[in-house]
DNA sequence: TCCACCATGTAACTGGTTACATGATTAC
DNA sequence: GTAATCATGTAACCAGTTACATGGTGGA
């Protein structure tokens, strides 16, 4: 027991890896360029991530030796690691992902439809949804007992956190809506100059 | 340069204690069962935490040597605590802050009011409110621009947060309001009851 | 020639996680 | 007496941060 666990940033490079075989430096970009950017993108963080994961066998670097390239060693996803992440796309939800602000469960969303299809998309869009709803209603009557005595700037901090969950309820029933329309009326599911990721 | 910079938990810690001076395990509670649960918790992180601001003077530890009463180490913000406190609590806003979710900054804004007072929390909820601004129009140009050519997960994804973003700064404006209200018709701005944090 | 960018590393440090340990007090 | 809770610690481990280092390539 204890084997050395992927990181949600391990996570996030497997992910991006699996949408295009990308060097450390095309992945340091693309989390200091996007809207991926709460992810570390210094090298210090990335480039040992990376070693760890070829180390673990989920991915595999080689070398391009082009002439007049420089080098850069680019990263594909292996067979062991694609059912790495798809194990780590079919976890269960946890509460506890949604209290720590859900930003993990964005992420396995991004690379969900792609890895495991849109069936299993609004499977997860689904049960996300519940999650939420759960969650949202223990918040809401905690705020309804306590509110009178809390302070105004707990009492708004917490609406604030209850508007943000509330918000991000919606935006399922809304991405659900959007799968199913899109399944059947499958013009154009991915464009071909896409370039992969939230950016 | 480069002396020991508070970690946010720290400043979590420092604000709770200003609100009311603590034992280690009574923040641990905290933590654990509020709206705070995004922090910690664990005993391995608390207490260096505490020992960590005793020893650059932020706080003082007092044992409690009542009879019959367990021993705990009731926690005091110093005056050094205090203005460290207030130093953060009045940093410029980062547009980094926002992209990172802004947990810091509304960590920032539940502590204000008692430290700073309602017109600096006013205040840093119009800086909050504009950071919002610019950063929305950012992600949402960048939407405009390439929802075309993103998959559709990814485009969800940032939609997602995009709709986070909007849900924030509305909630500035409704903060905002209720605070300019409870200035003009400050009855019972603190409940005597109060137990503190934004629980 | 020199600067900017491409591209990959590494070394020191440090804060947080996990897990274990200890003992006192209260309630049953 | 024993279980639950109060209350504080500590030790091993590890990922991420900061900062520095290295060298190739293309354009001015």
């Amino acid at each position: 027991m204890k084997l050395p666990d992927t990181t949600v940033l391990g996570y996030a490079l497997l992910g991006l890896i699996q949408l295009k075989p990308s060097s450390g430096y095309d992945l340091r970009k693309i989390f200091a360029e996007t809207a991926m950017g709460n992810y570390s993108s210094s090298p210090g963080a990335i480039y040992p991530a990376l070693e760890r994961l070829e180390s673990q066998g989920l991915i595999r670097g080689v070398v391009e030796d082009g002439v007049g390239l420089r080098r850069r060693r680019l990263y594909k996803l292996t067979s062991k690691g694609g059912s790495a992440l798809k194990r780590w796309l079919s976890r269960p939800i946890a509460q506890a992902d949604v209290m720590r602000g859900a930003q993990e469960l964005m992420l396995r969303f991004s690379f969900m439809d792609r890895a495991l299809g849109p069936d299993a998309t609004i499977a997860f869009l689904a049960g996300f949804r519940s999650a939420l709803e759960a969650y949202l209603a223990g918040l809401e009557s905690y705020l309804s007992e306590n509110a009178p005595q809390m302070p105004l700037s707990g009492r708004l901090a917490l609406e604030s956190g209850i508007r943000g969950y509330r918000g991000l309820y919606d935006w399922t029933d809304y991405a659900i809506r959007t799968y199913r329309q899109s399944q059947t009326s499958p013009r154009s599911r991915h464009a071909k100059t896409d370039r992969g990721g939230l950016r």
